[in-house]
DNA sequence: CGGAATGTTGATTATATTCAACTGTTGTGG
DNA sequence: CCACAACAGTTGAATATAATCAACATTCCG
C-alpha cells in the first residue's frame, strides 16, 4: 500500500542509548514502578531501531523478539482479513508499547505492526522480560493488570464493531477524543493518522469515511479543517454515539 | 436445551459445597495449579447460586463480586450495542469462567451475563483472589498468562469481525468447532446453542443465519439437521474460511 | 395438547462497498 | 525552488450484502 521511500537504508542497525531507553522503559505500563536497578538490566537487553514509514516492524505470524515500544513516530497493528482488506487494531503513538500477550506465552505475532512515519522503536527481549516476571511479584501483577486494561479495551473495540451504523461508530469515535482546545473552552479532535488510516480503524472504507464527515458537517456537529476536526456539539455527538463512554 | 435442574426456588439463595466448588476451581485457568489449602481457602469463600433460563447472572455497569464460573449450564455474555441489538461476547458452558479482567482492575462488569439454560454458577469473591495474587507471584503469573490468552482470543475475535462477508465468518466458525464424530473419521459440529443464539455471536440475524446455512448446504460443504451439522467437505470449509486455524 | 420459542422463506429496503474519475497536498530529487 | 510523483481525499453512480418486515413451519417443553 505505502512505499514510495526510495532509498531506506539496506540494514537497519540497531543502536543502544542507555538515556532514552532508560527514560522509555521507566514510562512504560507495567514497567513503569520497576526499581532503577531492574530498569538499568532490562536497558541494557534492550535494542533501538529505526524504522521509515510503511516499514514492517513486525510480522503476523512471525515470533516476536519482545516487547515493543514506540520511542518516536506513529504505527498501526494491523488484522488482515482473508480477502486484501486490513482493519486497524491498534494505533500506536511515542510511548505506546505492545506485545505483552505473545511475549508472555512465547505466540508468535497476531498482527502485522507497520510504521506510519518514521519512526524509533525500542525492543525489550522477551526471556529478560519474561524472568523478572518469575522473580518480581509485584511486576508480575502489574503486567497482569496491564493485560486485564487490555482485555477490558479489546472487549470495548468488539462492542463498537458491533454497532451496526458507521456513522455511530464514527461520532463514538470522536467523541472519546475530543479534548479542549488550550485557550477557549471549545472541543476539538486532533485524528492520530490520516483519514484513510482512521477509516480502516473503524472498519469503513475511506470513501465511506468522507460521506461520514459530511453527514456529521451537515448536521452541524462538527466542521472539518484538514487534519483538523472542531466539534461544534459535543452532546449531540454524544447522543448519536449511543451514550458510551 | 440443558437442563436437569427441575424446580428452581424463585429466591435465589446461595450455598455452599465444598466437594462441587474445590473440584471446580482445580479445573479454572490460572487457579488450576494452586495447592491443596488455597483452593480450599477460597472454596470456603465462594458461593454458588442457581439461576433459571434467562436470568441475568452480572449485569453490565454494575460491580462484579468475584471471578464467576460455571458448574453447570451454559451461559452468554452480550455486548448490547446502543440500539437494541444484542452482540454476543462469548458463550460459557460448564467449566468456563468470567470475569478476571473486571475482578482484577475492579471495576464493574463490562457486559451482561445471562443463563441459556438453568445453571449453577460459582463465584469467587474479588477480594480473596487480589489477595492471593498479592503473596503467591506464581498465581500472579499464571493469571498474567490467562489473561494473555484471552487478548489472543479477543484479537482474533477481532480480527473475525472485520472480514466481511458473514458466510466467510460462519465458515470460519463451524471450522474452528469441527470434532471428530466418535465411530467413523466424519467431521460433525454440536452447536453450543440455538441458531439465534449463534447468529447474534457471530454478529449476523437469525434469518440470515439460516440462509447462510442454506447456502452452505447448496454448496455442498455441510449438512444441517437441526442442531447437529455435518461437515461434507472439510477443506471446502476451511478455503472458504480463509485458511485461518 | 397447547403455547412459546425457534427456525424458515420471500419481498423489500438500508447501508456501505466498489468502481471510476477527479482534485488537493506533500515531500523530494533535479 | 520548482516540477513531479506518490499519496490523500472527494464525489457520483452502480452494486452487493445483510437487515427488516411479515408470514408461516417446526420443535420443544410443561
Amino acid at each position: 500500500m505505502q512505499q514510495g521511500i526510495r532509498s531506506a537504508p539496506t540494514a537497519i542497525r540497531p543502536f543502544r542509548d542507555r538515556r532514552i531507553l532508560e527514560a522509555l522503559i521507566t514510562r512504560l505500563p507495567a514497567f513503569d514502578q520497576l526499581a532503577r536497578p531492574e530498569v538499568d538490566e532490562l536497558a541494557g537487553y534492550s535494542q533501538l531501531r529505526v524504522y521509515r514509514r510503511g516499514a514492517t516492524i513486525a510480522a503476523r505470524g512471525e515470533p516476536l523478539p519482545g516487547v515493543v515500544a514506540l520511542v518516536e513516530g506513529s504505527a498501526k497493528l494491523t488484522l488482515r482479513s482473508n480477502n486484501g482488506e486490513e482493519r486497524i487494531a491498534r494505533l500506536l503513538e511515542a510511548g505506546d508499547s505492545f506485545g505483552f500477550a505473545a511475549v508472555l506465552l512465547e505466540r508468535d505475532c497476531p498482527v502485522d505492526l507497520v510504521a506510519l512515519s518514521n519512526c524509533v522503536v525500542a525492543t525489550i527481549p522477551s526471556l529478560p522480560v519474561r524472568q523478572l516476571m518469575g522473580r518480581n511479584a509485584g511486576f508480575a501483577v502489574a503486567l497482569a493488570r496491564t493485560l486485564a486494561e487490555r482485555v477490558l479495551l479489546l472487549v470495548g473495540e468488539l462492542e463498537a464493531s458491533a454497532q451496526h451504523s458507521s456513522l455511530q461508530r464514527l461520532a463514538c469515535y470522536l467523541d472519546s477524543r475530543a479534548a479542549q482546545a488550550d485557550g477557549n473552552g471549545a472541543w476539538v479532535v486532533r485524528l492520530p493518522a490520516t483519514k484513510s488510516t482512521i477509516a480502516a480503524r473503524l472498519g469503513v472504507k475511506k470513501e465511506t469515511m468522507s460521506r461520514l464527515l459530511r453527514e456529521l458537517t451537515s448536521r452541524g456537529l462538527v466542521e472539518v479543517a484538514g487534519p483538523q476536526i472542531a466539534i461544534l456539539d459535543r452532546a449531540g455527538l454524544a447522543a448519536l454515539a449511543g451514550g458510551r463512554a
